[in-house]
DNA sequence: CCTTGAAGCTATAGTTGCTAGAGACATTAG
DNA sequence: CTAATGTCTCTAGCAACTATAGCTTCAAGG
């Protein structure tokens, strides 16, 4: 039996974010040692890490919870991890293409800061005016979340 | 004069973000109507549209509040504008490189999707074990944050 | 002129995923 | 046995908004 000191260490989650998990449930709630100290077991540690490596991945809590239960129920279809895992995946692929972009727009916006006075700032310019803009910032957009 | 709503519209921002921008004193107290309605110069769109774009680039408010400092003081070096930028772009570079990663992790976990049961399902599988990861998340490692 | 509906106002609380602090109890090393 | 560390609960805070409630103001139509 693992005390939560040791169980973050070895998930490489920190205490306060392991309760935080217990607090909203997505941990069940932990034995306690007569001290009232929380202890954990080996399968804990495994839902654990679980967690943290969907966490890693950029799951988010609400998919993780999702997850968990699939796996929990190990007599439904993986169709269903697939489809979140594959939902990721796209998230993950659209936020690549429009860091991409940005990337390629601020390196134009350093390339042409010229060392002068702030009047003459390139970076400042195109921020001013989405018309410089590379990428397609056309106004009713949903909004990005980077 | 433009009233908030159209403030909005134009620079394609939500009405509560624009109040909410005033709040923080990132915008200047907007002007009143006789009946306490916000009104709205060009400039003030001139503003809101710079954040709009920042924002749009990753930038966090805190460096739009330096970018806004700067450009309100023309006197000063571009430097100052220009280090905000590459230190932008340096995070944008960072995200991008853990993003390519997670993606490759990702495509493996999907294709290896067998289309079984939970049981079999090797999304869950990699999820739980760390030592199949591609990546390195050895445990004590500083937080990621995509 | 009056009404109605949209748009505006303030203030507060909720969101996500934690992190930090206070003040008290438990455990362990010397 | 004491001191240091670890753990407990509870509360509040972070970014950057978003949503709700309950009110007032404004513009257009009848």
């Amino acid at each position: 039996m693992l005390t939560i000191g040791k169980l973050g260490q070895q998930a490489g989650v920190k205490v306060p974010t392991i309760r935080y998990y217990e607090q909203i449930g997505l941990l069940p709630e932990a034995e306690r040692s007569a001290g009232n100290q929380r202890l954990y077991s080996r399968k804990a540690l495994e839902r654990l890490a679980f967690i943290r490596h969907a966490r890693d991945l950029g799951f988010t809590l609400e998919a993780i919870r999702d997850l968990l239960s699939l796996s929990d129920n190990p007599d439904q279809f993986c169709a269903a991890a697939d489809a979140i895992a594959r939902a990721q995946l796209a998230e993950v692929e659209s936020r690549l293409a429009r860091l991409m972009a940005l990337k390629a727009e601020l390196e134009r916006m350093v390339l042409q800061c010229a060392g002068g006075r702030i009047a003459d700032c390139r970076v400042i310019e195109v921020l001013g005016d989405h018309s410089l803009c590379a990428t397609d910032h056309s106004h009713p957009e949903p909004e990005l979340s980077l």
